[in-house]
DNA sequence: GAGTAAACGAGACGGTACGTCCTGTCTTGAT
DNA sequence: ATCAAGACAGGACGTACCGTCTCGTTTACTC
């Protein structure tokens, strides 16, 4: 006697419109130039149907990106650090895949003075992404290859916190030789003081020797 | 022979009057709330009056915030590693500042998809802050304190990327302990290969060689 | 060899739901404010339900108000005059009653520029009403008890209209006074010159020569 | 020290524009069809423009109505039944003047169940137009020329209500004969008893002599 | 009885209009 | 030339209904 789902069910096919719509706009015309009507417009779509399925245009957001950027595999080479490493440099990727590293960034600036946006992105998004790195995180403290006075969320914060700043300071990534190098310090920060010794970094040692140049 | 200004001069009551007005909304309403209408009504102002200073919201936060947020001094202790202990520990301070935190992440933010606003928040807000920040690295490095074989760039990211990070993620800061254990592990990823054992917390005699500078 | 109709018929309670959503709906919220989706809703009732027996809101209310507001029925007194005061009468209590008396101007308001509704108006609501009061004229015309060089139409015109105006006008209807007096004075423009002298008022002994009819 | 108006001063060109553009539409698309959107788009304004200085399509109706149709000046003949014959006329006139009266009716039927737009449409449109009829039908008692046992209203609703009234139920008005016969008949209402004989009617008397014919 | 065709409730759909809010510009009279 | 005030064109907001369209379910005729 189960009633099966009443009403007319709600169409995929403008899921899909709504979504990609809203992936155009903001590749084109950026986080603040996104608008509910040019969503709807472009997807061919009423106002009100977006509307029935996002309150708002930051639900809209993030469930677009939850869907829009792929969530990271877990590398599991045996080296924790390394690890960290191969999802550093992934981070890194996705912050400049077209478009996408802005706007999340952009998002979650927008979340910190907007709870529900904030809750909303931290369980659509963040969480799942988050979840590999202290997974991670957790089996190299484990296996004695990183510091186990360090709680889980500061090494996140020492791994991720420096690439995600220059991009929000500068809104670009880091190039190459910044990267090995930057990476290679991280691993001192976090590497357990007993480890083996630092494995060679995964592009190779930069002995770099120059003085600080210009800034920014 | 110079002509003095023609015309009623512009009233700093107004200027004054409208700083505060936006900082009041920046702590009730955030950053989005933030409204050139309730800001000129708050300030008993014309709203044609607020826009011939500022042409842009975006201006007027960056100016407003430019001038409530005092620029640190540089501490200058003779060791690098600790001033820059101390300036991390004033940037946490002005982050949960009331209200102030949150306004200028979510301005970065917000910038990163409007170029106009990035180089705007660079010029009047970034620059003096960071400015201190390079100074004190690049001491360091030249006193053999901080390693020669980073970036300038990189060791600012390094120091406040991951404090800043947990702020963007969570909406708040380290607490104490938290605090302590990151920036001895930073230390170990800038300190220079053959320098000094750690000294002791920040919170020893601060036994500085100069007064702190003009703030502001 | 006739086929009856195949599938499931239509629910009277169906209708009988509608119409009275309607009516308590017409009088809660006025014609303006009727809604096919409210009125399904107080009905229990899809909205495709409602639109499959009346394509159009004002149908509905022209086949509600011809169903609730009774045909009256020919008072046929002998005295045409006196019939047509009887009748009048009947007319200023209908319009008295129970919100009935604005919607049914409201909608001849409303037809006035939508012929659509105008024809379906006059023929399911007006033709039959007008109709009785059509025959008692032309009984009085050939009984030399009305003016004969008077159309039908206009007759009506002026037994009614006065009437009609006030209520288009003030929203209320002739008090007790006024309603004798109108009529008296209407008498005077219809009667026939050598017709007798004024019977006494309504209120007096009925004498009817047949019984009403049926009140549909 | 008083201070003159002060802020802009509110555009005439945008009054007469938003009026114009309102009859346009009503002749066009009618009272049901009209809409603030279209107004305005058609007037060249944004839509708060016109939500500025009409709260409410009706009130906006009104408006234009009681500027759009002019009122009627007081004949004053010295016969004042003759002066209501020729009001009347004025009164046919306006009801077929392009558009206008179904209009003015629609709003009469819209008004029934909205007491605000009542009220508006008595003050602004109504009192002044039938001012004048009061006018004249007070002055007729006093001269002994219309019946003094008739409330002024009632009178007013003799003269004006059969003529409405056939507007309200067919959309069309009196052709030239039956205006001539029924205001004969009217004549015959109101008339005072001893006044001087029946003036010759304003086009000749009819004399016409047939039964009633279609009906509507 | 077993099919089956239509009606049913529910509710999604593309739209249109609503009335509000804010933007950035302009036009006043007054200072 | 600046000020407070406020009107202006424009555009997006989020809501309410419109009339149409699927859905899965129910129901009464027909075979």
């Amino acid at each position: 006697m189960a009633t099966g789902r009443r009403g007319r069910p709600r169409s995929t096919a403008v899921d899909w419109a709504v979504e990609q719509a809203t992936l155009d706009l903001l590749a084109s015309a950026g986080y603040h130039g996104l608008t509910i009507e040019a969503v709807a417009a472009r997807a061919g779509v009423g106002r009100p149907t977006v509307y029935r399925r996002w309150p708002t245009k930051d639900d809209l957001v993030v469930d677009v990106l939850s869907r829009a950027v792929p969530v990271m595999a877990d590398p599991d080479t045996g080296d924790a650090l390394r690890d960290l490493e191969v999802l550093a440099a992934g981070v890194l990727e996705r912050l400049v895949a077209a478009g996408v590293g802005p706007v999340v960034l952009a998002v979650l600036g927008a979340a910190i003075d907007r709870p529900e946006l904030a809750s909303r992105l931290a369980e659509r998004y963040l969480s799942p992404r988050l979840g590999v790195l202290s997974e991670v995180i957790t089996r190299g403290v484990r296996a004695g290859q990183i510091r186990d006075d360090l709680d889980v969320e500061v090494v996140r914060d020492l791994v991720l916190g420096p690439l995600v700043y220059r991009v929000l300071l500068t809104g670009r990534v880091w190039n190459r030789e910044e990267r090995t190098a930057a990476m290679a310090a991280v691993r001192l920060a976090i590497a357990a003081p007993g480890a083996a010794a630092p494995a060679p970094p995964v592009t190779g040692p930069p002995r770099r020797r120059r003085p600080a140049s210009s800034p920014s």
